[in-house]
DNA sequence: GGGTGGGAAGTTTTT
DNA sequence: CTTCCCACCC
């Protein structure tokens, strides 16, 4: 593992989307068929992954230089040796300070300063984050469906200055002002200093708790903690990579050394680390990897993901239970969730056969999982919980790296992420947690409000912070807010309250279908945008249910307005991703059936389902994996000649792929990946299945794309790609970039040996992939995807900021969701509603509609109980489209008329 | 062993 | 409306 600010996602490039899957493996279908291909399965038709298909603009708008200048290490100044765990630093010691920058306090600061502007100080320019702008513009592509993508040149007017851009920003300090602790209002500031003992920063949405965390991370490093001493856990991975972003630019820059790669070798010394801020399970991971062999996992274990899951229990559910009866694998796997991380107060099972069967299948699914030397979310978590148990050292070493620990968004821990700060903690007692009770909307999976509201049981010393001013939003928004969450019982109350004024009212919109909600919400977005000169950027819209996004995404490309679309699934549930995933997870490990499953017959190479089921039979019986049981001579006799043939083919062609990938010298994964795609004439077929030759070429190019991000990531993918021989490469076959020309050709590549892309082992670079795919799905190429307005869910948008929200959806059924009153979880929809809410800023809108498409049928629905709980004061009827002025102005009425004249 | 068509079923939120 | 599964064809 690396010195790496954010592990599990490297510092480098990134795989954007996410992972879970419906589609897995199918497996277990009466007994065990192993998968085949699915039919008429067509990548989503809408553009998920804008980005994914930006290849060939990619390269012709030229690539940027990869900004990722490295803060950390941090100047060390002072010679001698770190604090240890519970003593404090003598003296600030953080090294010579650049002038303007970091001062101790009292520092001057210009909230309006932004990197180049005026009075900036010379040298923070550079420290300005790394300007890859790259958008999507609807409609101005090669292909229908298709979407581009440009970045801005370096330093050009897509950046940060102009005045169309703006958006999420959260824990925000001008670079600058750094955590001058002038900034920061008296209880912040208490929380800020105080370094030693345990800390509750208990407060409302918006009181700057996330802003505070980060600030109390600038000024222990800044008063000479070591940074490697530091732990931040965040939700996301992206509340982390912002946090360490924001950290980045409180502190001098220093060091400015390229951030490699695969900087595997961590310096010794606490001073010259980074802090870690990553998420509970990133952690997990990297602890993992140093010591799971102690719990007789391989150190290279992969991490199943929700497909992959899905696919090892039906397995299990197919094998234990009589033919034709189905159980549905997810269903089950949430229960066991449930079950492995709730803790000592485990929910009993009612029924005494159906605990023992949920005892059963649970242990056939984690034998499983340990075969496949795979490990799931929770055992990540699960399993450092054991490690700690089993071995004392592998605790006491963690404890050591990391004395101090801190927890945001601390309401949504579960018990076993409690464990886990618990254990790190008991000793040093330096736990600093911040969330806000109100906020609590993951209960569903196993979050525990008790975790912040009893932490006192746990650390009676605790010393409580609470935060009543709110930053973010207008106070008729927060009022609004604060009505809707008073119906909850069982809070803690608080009094926010914020300084800026009334604001705009909430804009309260009724529909009567949801395409015209949809076209209603763009059509105020594109008028903000031209009237009142609001970018894409500060425009967000949130919703209940990833489904929700699609009507606005056919709007929002109708009217071309770019936008930046976060979570939904699909990326990673598409068939091709999938399947690529599966032969590097069988290329990692041939043992891991479930991947092995996958791609045995995919594309058909004589390996049927019958084939493929007499051998997971057989591998059952004698306790080994599938790939094992092909070798086996006397389970090969058992085989007619042809499918014999087809085995031995199989077994040579995973061995020798596999064989670059054990050897310590580095290779280019990229090519590796490219032969045996082409080996396999995996894409052929892909081509081949598909009906549709435009959604083939999406298939393969998502591949390519894939195959590109092997070698470092996407951002060096095009080069690559490039450089590659042009007339065998895929990645010209499919499109994704254009043949080199002759020069570009004959120009040789960089030697392996001096690219840093190539750094580390095979074996590892392709663990890292993986991990990072499965990990941090969501990641963009760069967070700041340029000016976009920002879909979202509303439990993806916690702790999010900006200035113009619409929500919309609010409907009963949807939020509250149908299943939440049977579930009689209620007060988490209403949280819900409540952190939705205030994510706004300045303006917020709120529509509903009278009936929805659903299975394609127009559904009737009435509007969500909780809109009689915003106050009256609060609020202004928009018009129901029958043409009153509406409240954003005479926007709608403009467009729609507009929009009719056009269409007539 | 491989490919096709018809019918059924299902839709919360995510590391 | 979309995706999954099964039964039936070649
Ligand atoms: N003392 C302060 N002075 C000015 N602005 C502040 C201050 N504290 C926080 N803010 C601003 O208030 C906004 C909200 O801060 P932050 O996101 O940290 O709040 P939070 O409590 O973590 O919110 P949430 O509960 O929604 O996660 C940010 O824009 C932040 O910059």
């Amino acid at each position: 593992m690396g010195s790496v600010v954010l592990f599990g996602p490297r510092g480098r490039g990134s795989v954007p989307a996410r992972v879970a899957a419906r589609v897995a493996l199918r497996v277990g279908a009466r007994r065990a068929d192993p998968p085949r291909h699915q039919r008429r399965q067509r990548p989503h038709p809408r553009v998920h992954r804008p980005i994914r298909h930006a290849a060939p603009l990619r390269r012709a708008t030229g690539q940027h230089p990869d900004h990722r200048d490295e803060v950390f290490p941090v100047d060390r100044g002072v010679a001698g040796p770190g604090p240890m765990a519970g003593g404090d630093p003598i003296e600030p010691r953080f090294g010579p300070v650049r002038q303007g920058l970091g001062r101790p306090r009292g520092a001057g600061r210009h909230p309006a300063a932004r990197p180049g502007g005026p009075g900036f100080p010379e040298g923070q320019r550079a420290v300005q984050p790394p300007v890859s702008r790259r958008t999507f513009l609807h409609g101005t592509t090669v292909r229908a469906g298709a979407v581009a993508r440009r970045h801005g040149a370096p330093g050009s007017a897509a950046g940060r200055s102009s005045p169309l851009t703006g958006g999420m920003r959260r824990g925000d300090c001008a670079p600058g002002m750094a955590f001058d602790l002038g900034s920061l209002n008296p209880q912040q500031r208490e929380a800020v200093v105080t370094h030693q003992g345990p800390v509750l920063i208990l407060a409302g949405a918006g009181t700057g708790k996330t802003r505070t965390l980060t600030c109390r991370i600038a000024h222990m490093i800044q008063r000479g903690i070591a940074p490697g001493h530091l732990l931040a856990v965040t939700f996301t991975n992206k509340a982390a990579r912002e946090m360490a972003e924001r950290v980045r630019e409180m502190l001098p820059t220093r060091d400015r050394k390229k951030n490699r790669a695969r900087d595997r070798a961590e310096p010794e010394d606490p001073f010259l680390q980074r802090p870690t801020l990553c998420t509970f399970h990133s952690l997990c991971v990297r602890v993992l990897r140093q010591h799971i062999e102690k719990l007789g996992y391989k150190r290279n274990f992969v991490i199943y993901d929700e497909g992959d899951q899905v696919a090892a229990m039906k397995k299990i559910l197919s094998s234990i239970s009589a033919k034709g009866e189905k159980t549905d694998a997810s269903a089950v796997l949430a229960m066991l969730s449930k079950f492995r991380n709730s803790g000592p107060n485990s929910p009993v099972f009612g029924d005494e056969s159906v605990r023992a069967l949920a005892e059963h299948v649970s242990k056939r699914y984690e034998s499983a999982l340990r075969a496949a030397n795979a490990v799931d979310f929770d055992d990540l978590i699960l399993l450092t919980l054991r490690l700690f148990r089993e071995h004392p050292d592998a605790l006491e070493s963690c404890r050591r790296r990391w004395p101090h620990v801190m927890v945001d968004e601390y309401q949504d821990t579960n018990s076993a992420q409690f464990e886990l700060v618990h254990a790190l903690t008991k000793d040093s007692r330096n736990l600093c947690v911040v969330g806000d009770d109100d906020q609590s909307i993951y209960g569903w999976r196993g979050a525990e409000i008790a975790n912040i509201l009893d932490l006192e049981k746990h650390f009676p010393e605790v010393k409580v912070i609470k935060l009543e001013q709110n930053y973010r939003s207008t106070n008729l928004i927060l009022k609004a807010a604060n009505a809707v969450i008073r119906n909850n019982p069982r809070r803690r109350g608080k009094n926010l309250w914020s300084a800026k004024g009334d604001g705009d009212r909430i804009v309260l919109h009724a529909f009567a279908t949801d395409e015209e909600e949809a076209q209603t919400v763009v059509d105020n977005i594109e008028f903000d945008r031209a009237g009142r000169r609001v970018g894409w950027g500060s425009q967000a819209i949130l919703f209940r249910t990833n489904l929700q996004s699609r009507t606005l995404e056919t709007a929002l490309r109708k009217a071309h307005v770019r936008y930046h679309l976060i979570g939904g699934q699909s990326f990673f549930d598409r068939r091709e991703i999938r399947d690529f995933l599966a032969y590097l997870k069988t290329f990692v490990n041939p043992d891991d059936d479930v991947a092995l499953l996958r791609i045995a017959n995919t594309p058909a190479r004589g390996l049927s389902d019958v084939t493929m089921e007499r051998l997971l039979a057989f591998s059952a019986e004698r306790k080994t994996s599938v790939f094992a049981v092909m070798r086996h001579t006397d389970v090969l006799a058992s085989f007619q000649e042809r499918t014999r043939d087809a085995i031995r083919g199989f077994v040579a062609f995973i061995e020798r792929i596999r064989e670059p990938i054990l050897l310590p010298e580095r290779i280019s994964l990229t090519q590796w990946a490219d032969a045996w795609l082409r080996e396999t004439r995996y894409l052929d077929d892909l081509r081949r299945m598909e009906k549709d030759p435009e959604t083939a070429d999406g298939r393969v190019r998502n591949v390519c794309e894939m195959v590109a991000d092997l070698d470092g990531g996407p951002r060096r993918a095009a080069v690559a790609a490039a450089r590659r021989p042009p007339a065998r490469s895929i990645a010209v076959e499919a499109g994704l970039v254009e043949a080199p020309v002759p020069v570009a050709a004959a120009e040789a590549p960089a030697p392996i040996e001096s690219r840093p892309e190539y750094d580390g082992s095979p074996m590892d670079r392709l663990n890292d992939f993986l991990e990072d795919l499965t990990l941090d799905s969501e990641r963009e190429e760069k967070e700041e995807a340029g000016d976009a307005v920002t879909l979202i869910t509303m439990h993806a948008a916690k702790g999010l900021e900006f200035p113009h929200v619409h929500i919309v959806g609010v409907e009963d059924g949807l939020i509250p969701h149908a299943r939440s009153k049977l579930e009689g979880t209620m007060d988490e929809e209403r949280r819900l509603f409540y952190v939705a809410i205030t994510r706004a800023q300045e303006t917020l809108r709120i529509t509903h509609c009278g009936s929805r498409k659903k299975y394609g049928q127009l559904l009737p629905c009435h509007p969500s109980p909780f809109l009689k709980e915003l106050p009256e004061e609060c609020i202004q009827h928009a018009g129901d489209g029958s043409g009153d002025p509406v409240g954003a102005g005479k926007g709608e009425d403009f467009f729609a008329a507009m929009r009719a004249a056009v269409e007539d």
